[in-house]
DNA sequence: ATTTTGACTTTTAAATTAAAAAAGTCAAAA
DNA sequence: TTTTGACTTTTTTAATTTAAAAGTCAAAAT
């Protein structure tokens, strides 16, 4: 059974959690996120040494379910290209839900502490991991030829991360439509690269 | 025979390129260019009637120059492959010159005017197009098989971008090693994406 | 004892203002 | 026709203030 300590850091992390998707993390005082729960800003200090730590947390938990939901998606396909799409499907309901985190407010988005950077690293590190292990398993099953399984996937995700959406070129809140055709390009890439990584893997080349 | 007017304003060109390739287009002052040429401030308004337009013909001639040199070198080269290699290297070449353009002061970087950025679209519109030519020809030569040239070119383009120098992460100016790194992500990847078009046109789904 | 809060200090961000520098004008001189 | 000195206007930069949020702590409440 959970200790009172426990269910109530939770309720501030999902307090915070909701003022964050809404205004990102510089646009949110502890004092709106208390006044939330009723309580006085003072008391999130009891359970949060600062505001870096809460953010830190909130952050880790959406990571967390952002791989969990990658996994899940991952394991539910079928063939490279399937799985790979299934990715850009999962980031692609993650930013829709999260994008605020990253646009946060224009100017004071270049700000964000070296914590958070650190993290973002690893993110990247874990999303690059588990292609590269796509990829030897895909190699694995004959599915594909043998390649330098980092190198490609290195430059996979760099060529679709260069399609991502740019918040600073577009008016502010990306539109549901742009989104779509960017994933949609993005999957299209998938299916070239892979196809290209195949060669002539190909059953019907002339 | 030139009128002397237009060699002033040649000399006045070539002394305000000197100037921006060094410290940018916002960082470079009318009286600092004219003391470069032991003329008044004053006088450049007589050949330009305000900096706009001055920093616009700068920015013409590189791009006139660039259009040219990438041209050059598509003749030069044989092959889908190896032209669009040699995009690359005409890019790498101008952007190693002049991408103190590209990053002026760090702050005042996104205030540029509407005018440049138009003409900046205008490039992207014209470099898009001589791909999309070239991938025609390969289709016309039996070199590619048919697809859609524009929306594939575009694809092309929109993935090698991505993996663009991205100032804000790096520590201002861009070093030699990490360019050439970057850029030959970008070749690698034109590699295997034509690779990737020439087995996958063909609708032979399973 | 654990948790919460009021009263407080310190730090950081936003707004205001003042000063400086650059952009731009124009009539007179070269 | 081209250049310049003397000028005004606009834009940047820096300095100052103001307000707000972050963070501390001892006392009160549960």
């Amino acid at each position: 059974m959970k200790p009172d300590t426990t269910i109530k850091e939770e309720l501030i992390i999902e307090a915070a959690l909701n003022r964050f998707i809404h205004f990102g993390f510089n646009k949110t005082t502890f004092s709106e996120i208390a006044r939330d729960l009723n309580i006085t800003q003072q008391s999130i200090y009891y359970y949060f040494p600062d505001k870096k730590s809460l953010i830190t947390k909130v952050a880790e938990n959406i990571m967390a379910s952002f791989l969990e939901e990658l996994l899940v998606k991952i394991s539910q396909t079928k063939g490279l290209v399937e799985k790979l799409k299934g990715i850009v499907d999962v980031k692609a309901s993650f930013f829709e839900k999260y994008f605020m985190l990253a646009i946060d407010h224009p100017k004071e988005n270049l700000r964000d502490s070296d914590e958070l950077h650190r993290f973002y690293l690893e993110m990247e590190d874990k999303q690059l991991a588990i292609v590269v292990s796509e990829f030897n398993e895909a190699i694995e099953r004959g599915e594909l030829k043998k390649t330098d399984a980092d190198k490609t996937a290195s430059i996979l995700l760099k060529a679709l991360s260069s399609m991502q959406f740019d918040y600073k070129q577009q008016h502010m809140i990306p539109d549901h439509n742009s989104l779509r055709e960017l994933f949609d390009n993005q999957k299209e890439l998938i299916t070239i690269f892979i196809s290209g990584l195949q060669n002539h893997a190909t059953p019907c080349s002339n």
